[in-house]
DNA sequence: AATTGTAGTTAACGGTGTTAAGTCATGGGA
DNA sequence: TCCCATGACTTAACACCGTTAACTACAATT
């Protein structure tokens, strides 16, 4: 038994190579310049050799954003360890998952791009332990926090959830894809944002 | 004289034609399946044929996205006309941008697509004469109009401009792009992200 | 009638994601 | 120890893509 262990473990390692240095390829050439045969020639295999591993581009794809969501998540779950009153709180989660994002403009991307076939129907998305989900279980509490606490006044939570994170990504994704216009400073955009909604929105 | 005139007109005409069957085309089968040869095999000429009208598939979509714009703005004239308060004057004009980009989805991915090389330098933004400036300005000034009357409290009229957008943006783009997750009512993240905003810029 | 300009073409280049078929080393059972 | 089955990996190919260079055919001007 001990060889299938081994060459399980060797197959695991190498995808796992194959995802960092498609990350890396991504960070370096984004998301425009990237394909399939550049990672393939990058780890010195054919491009055949990825399909070994991942469906098809999509599969790699949505892999990497994975990666994305599992550290965004870590930072948040720190954020949840400090003291801090609900809307502090949900602001400081906001601000993070702006902050993470706009420093990882070509993973951004890739969510955005791969995200129409990413995962799956969306009836079932509650329903995935992906770390998409966590992340936005996460969002959800910090905003029932807020309203259970009577910072906000009564409003649906499901789509107040939504509207802040929309909010946020149009935010994040406009500053990453715009390239003909003179954005401002993109901290003071978010203060303005987040300070906006979260008294717009409060009892 | 009258040889080249027509000639002119015959080129400008099928120019139109190209346009209007690539607005078709885009509008059918989505961005992701959107090509030049397909374009050119449904106007029943060889792809090339295209390339003596535009510069490249960027200049193609760049003249869709300005035609959406066009449109776009000319609903927003129509509602300058009205008799309404700064504020209300406001909503209704973002309404009108989120409702047209709703109802116009594939158009809109052709602005968000191509748009990091749409236009040029940022810094020559507001310099060009392009329908997407002009709706630009008409926001701003609906924005200037809720500062000087006082609606808003005092704030930096750029980044409030640039936010408010942003927002409006993230819920569109939210609204078209996520195909993986149960989307509310968009009328309803409509009506609170703007509620939201509005009530809390108010002075 | 010869010349020039030009709308449109064909053929090709270099790229893409993906699949079918084949190679070849290696561990496990006889 | 020999055979073979497994499976990682490759080669070759398919069907696309955007774009360019070179060519053709035709009409207007000279």
């Amino acid at each position: 038994m001990g060889f299938k262990e081994r060459q399980q473990r060797h197959k695991e390692e190498f995808k796992a190579e194959i995802l960092e240095t498609a990350v890396a390829l991504f960070a370096e050439e984004g998301y425009a310049k990237f394909s399939m045969r550049k990672l393939a020639a990058r780890i010195k295999h054919s491009p055949t050799t990825i399909y070994l591993y991942f469906r098809d581009k999509d599969d790699l794809l949505l892999q990497i954003c994975e990666n994305l969501y599992a550290s965004l998540l870590h930072e948040m779950q720190e954020l949840r360890a400090l003291p801090l009153p609900p809307e502090q709180m949900l602001k400081a989660t906001c601000l993070s998952y702006i902050r993470y994002n706009l420093a990882n403009p070509e993973q951004y991307k890739v969510v955005f791009f791969s995200n129409p076939t990413l995962y799956g129907r969306p009836e079932d998305y509650f329903t995935r332990d992906t770390m998409s989900n966590r992340c936005w279980q996460n969002m959800c509490e910090n905003i029932d926090a807020c309203l259970t606490s009577g910072f906000f006044r009564p409003l649906d939570r499901d789509i107040l959830a939504i509207v802040l994170w929309s909010a946020m990504h149009g935010l994040v994704s406009s500053l990453i894809f715009t390239k003909d216009f003179p954005m401002p400073d993109p901290e003071a955009m978010a203060e303005m944002l987040l300070d906006g909604l979260l008294k717009g929105y409060r009892a």
